[in-house]
DNA sequence: TTGACTTATATGTCTAGACATATAATCGTG
DNA sequence: CACGATTATATGTCTAGACATATAAGTCAA
C-alpha cells in the first residue's frame, strides 16, 4: 500500500489518515472487500493514539466508505445500491439563484373539510380542514411551474389565515414548518388542455411531474404536484460511491 | 428545554446524548438557530467527560443538524437546500427487485473511434475508441427502459471484449468499474417514433429521461441515457431534514 | 464613534491509558 | 469429523486530562 506518511500536516492528522485511506479506496488501490490495516498497524505507521485513528475510521464507516467488524477488522465496502443526491429547491430560491426574475400568481385559494379524495391524498383518516391551492410561478414572465397543493390544517393551523396571494405556499410553509420528511415522486406525462393553458405549452408537450409529500413525525403536513415544462426544466442529482 | 436524563441507557452514552439532541431539534422545540447547551454544560448534566460530549455534537455537525462555531457555541442549523435522496438502481436489480422477470436484449454494439459528438457527450478532449452500446430492458416481457451508452475505453480498456450480448452494461461496469461519481439529470420528453417503436408505446407518450455522466477521479468512464416510459415508471425520492 | 488591541472562552484536536464486547480462531471432547 | 467451550484480538466506548485556535466581547486610544 501506499499511504502517505510524511506529507505536510496542514489538515489535522486524523483528517489526513482519513484522506489517505479514502484516497487508496477510491483510486481502486484498495478494491470492495479489502481490509484495511488495523488500527494498531496505523497507530505505529502515524505515530499517534488509537483515538486519533479511531477518529478517522469512525468517520470513514459513516460514509459507508469502510464496514468494521469486531475482531476481524476494517473492509472496504462493496458498491452499494447507487444512490444520488437530488437538490429540489424552493421554487422561488431557485429561480432567483439562476439569475432570473421571480413572478407569483395565485390561481385559486379554497378553505374546505377535507374530502374523501383530500384525505386520500395526504394520507389521513380523520376528516379535518384543508386548504387546497393552485398557483403559478414564472421566471422571466415565462410560466415556469404550476403548482397544486393541499395543506392539513390540523398539522399547520396558521396555514388557514396565512396569505398566499404574495409569498408561495412552498416559501411560508418552509418558514414556519421548520424540520420535515418527504417523498417526491418524479414522472413524466403529457400536458391536457389545462396544463397546456398554465405553462403556455402545447397540448400533448411533455411534462415533468414532481409529486411530493411532507410530514413531520408521522403527521402528514401537505401534498402538492409541482407540474413542469418537461423540455425546460431538468433536475439534476450528484451522485458519490459505487 | 427537556434533555432526558434518566433513560435506560441500553444504547451507548454518546448515542443517547445525539439522540437527545436531535429530538429537541426535530420536534421544534429548539427552532433554527437556537444555540444548543454548551459542552461543559452537557458535560455536567450528563455526568460524562467531554470527550463523550463532542462526539454526538461532532456527528450532528457532520449530519448538518447543527453548527459548531468556536467560541460562540453549536446552533440549531435552519433548514439548507432541500435535498432528497434518489435511488437510482441498476436496472436489473430493479426489476428483479420488483418481482418480475428480467428481460435483456441488445440492439446494437459499435466499437470506434470517437467522433466529436462522442467526445462532447463523454467530455473528453483526447480521441481515443469508444464503444457505443443500444439495448433495451424488459420487465415480464413488457419494455422497461431503453438505454443508449458510450463507455469511454481509455479508461475501461476491459469493455472492449467484455460480452453485452448477454449482460447488460450497466451491471457489468457496476462490477467491473467500483468506486465511481456522476451527474444525473432527468428531463421529460414526447416519444418520437424511434423511441415508442423500441418501447412499444404510443408516438407522443410521454418518457422519462434520465441522461448519467459517470467518472472516476476526473477521468470519464461512460455517458448513458436510459429512456423510461413516463406514465409507467417512477423514480422516488426520500427526503430527510430541512 | 471608530478602529486596534487584548482577553476570555468554546470548540478542535490529541494523548495514554482503561474496560467492554463481539467474534474469529483455536482447542478439546465425544 | 463435528460441535461446543475457550481464548485471543480488533473494535467500541469512555476518561481526565492537555494544548491549539478561532473569535466574541470587552478595553482603550485616536
Amino acid at each position: 500500500m501506499s499511504l502517505a506518511t510524511d506529507a505536510a500536516d496542514k489538515p489535522t492528522l486524523y483528517k489526513r489518515i482519513r484522506a489517505d485511506i479514502e484516497k487508496c479506496i477510491l483510486t481502486g488501490e484498495w478494491p470492495p472487500g479489502h481490509r484495511i490495516p488495523f488500527e494498531h498497524e496505523l497507530v505505529a505507521r502515524y505515530g499517534c493514539s488509537r483515538m486519533t485513528v479511531n477518529k478517522a475510521l469512525s468517520e470513514l464507516a459513516q460514509a459507508d466508505l469502510i464496514e468494521r467488524r469486531r475482531r476481524a477488522g476494517s473492509f472496504v465496502r462493496r458498491p452499494q445500491h447507487q444512490s444520488a443526491v437530488l437538490k429540489i429547491a424552493d421554487i422561488r430560491a431557485e429561480i432567483i439563484s439562476l439569475g432570473r426574475s421571480y413572478g407569483y400568481e395565485l390561481i385559486g385559494r379554497k378553505l374546505r373539510t377535507a374530502t374523501a379524495a383530500d384525505r386520500a391524498r395526504l394520507g389521513v383518516k380523520k376528516s379535518g380542514k384543508v386548504v387546497a391551492i393552485a398557483c403559478r410561478h414564472s421566471a422571466d414572465n415565462v410560466p415556469f411551474a404550476v403548482e397544486d397543493r393541499l395543506i392539513d390544517l390540523a398539522s399547520v393551523p396558521n396555514a388557514a389565515t396565512a396569505d398566499f396571494s404574495r409569498e408561495p405556499p412552498g416559501s411560508w410553509l418552509l418558514h414556519h414548518v421548520p424540520w420535515t420528511e418527504a417523498e417526491h415522486t418524479i414522472s413524466a406525462i403529457v400536458a391536457d388542455h389545462r396544463a397546456a393553458k398554465a405553462l403556455d405549452i402545447a397540448v400533448g408537450a411533455p411534462c415533468l411531474v414532481i409529486d411530493r409529500y411532507t410530514w413531520r413525525s408521522a403527521r402528514t403536513i401537505t401534498a402538492v404536484r409541482l407540474l413542469y415544462p418537461g423540455d425546460s426544466h431538468r433536475l439534476v442529482a450528484r451522485f458519490k460511491g459505487g
